[in-house]
DNA sequence: ATATTTAATGACCACTGGTCATTAAATTGA
DNA sequence: TCAATTTAATGACCAGTGGTCATTAAATAT
């Protein structure tokens, strides 16, 4: 009875490495530019056998967010260490975003994609389903933090995911709108110092 | 010595015919669903005719957003009418942004995709340069009354751009992430509270 | 009426994402 | 051991893509 069982590792082995040849190319030529056939001629596989492990191109693109989003919340959780105040705990997520969109450009672009719904029309249920959980798990991490803050009446008392979506909001687009900075123009000072600017504004404006 | 002129104006009314096909099928199947080919369709003209006016499909599509950044900046001109303090201002300016996303969703699109650097690879440098200065027109809003409040001593000095920029980033990101929800997630209240609660915190942590 | 400039064409190119009948190999059962 | 069955992988094929360019047709200039 090892046949089955040694089978089902043999293509999930499979699966790896076509995500890891897709991942290589996705992250250095994009979505779009990236062709099936280039990661087929990569994995050393035809471009069918890729449509037997995944449905299609979106698919396989976003399946490399799973192995983002642990790294997200790992990092979060790392993190969140030996910090006691929630304003402490809010400033160390914010700070740990901002590494984790230098660290891991990509993942934070995927990330990115999917929460904005570019390439979710054609993804499974199920794939969507994971990937919005993980989303929700690193949300909850800044929920939790304004929740202490509003039990301490520090905050004031709001829908705590809500707040949490407007500060994770806040800095994704700071960071997305640096990121794309183009040589023809110019940005002011450095991202850190925006990301800095953002969170004192946004952990003075909470406060009651 | 009219034959110029009108050949000229004929160019111009091509070039136009051209850009209001595409905003139909851009804005309503979006930048990869849309094809060169049903554009030149649409305009009753073949392909290679499209090639004659645009260099690409980016900068076709790109074109779109000269109109859109005019809007845009009417609309906070409109919104600053009749307003004094730096905050009355800065609310305006959140809220007719808000407004914008809503009324001018493709638009609004646009704008967030030529800053983040999505499309702008192929475009030529007049273009660039054009859409650029636009933007930096909006910005400008944010920033003088940013230096209102600065010169009033009711704001912490530091640049007036890289404020604005931060402010500008937090609603562009809030607005990209809730436009983005799906029917298979949820996500917290309406967009307009979270707005509210964005303008709310920005301005009660700008102030000294 | 002829020569020149200009606008427009559409066949053509290499390539795309995706499908599916066919093949080859591994597993099963006797 | 060998035939039957299941499974994995293939690659030719499809309609369509963005983009090019020699050719044509029409308007203008001489």
């Amino acid at each position: 009875m090892g046949v089955k069982e040694r089978r089902i590792r043999e293509k999930q082995i499979r699966q790896k490495q076509i995500l890891d040849a897709a991942k290589e190319l996705f992250f250095h030529h994009g979505f779009a530019a990236t062709s099936m056939n280039q990661i087929a001629r990569k994995v050393e596989l035809s471009k069918g056998t890729l449509y037997l492990y995944f449905k299609n191109k979106e698919e396989l693109y976003i399946s490399l967010l799973i192995e983002g989003m642990g790294l997200l919340n790992r990092t979060f959780f790392k993190a969140l260490v030996d910090k006691k105040t929630w304003h402490e705990k809010l400033a160390a997520i914010g700070w740990a975003y901002y590494q984790f969109s230098i660290d891991y450009q990509q993942f934070f672009h995927i990330n990115f994609q999917f929460h904005h719904g570019e390439i979710t029309q054609n993804i499974s249920d199920d794939l969507f389903q994971r990937c919005a959980e993980a989303g929700v798990t690193s949300l909850n991490f800044l929920a939790n933090a304004i929740s202490q803050g509003m039990a301490l009446n520090e905050i004031k008392k709001d829908d705590p995911m809500a707040v949490a979506v407007v500060l994770w909001g806040s800095l994704t687009g700071i960071i997305l709108l640096y990121e794309g900075k183009d040589h023809r123009k110019l940005m002011p000072g450095t991202l850190k110092k925006l990301i800095q600017k953002s969170i004192e504004i946004s952990l003075k404006g909470l406060k009651k």
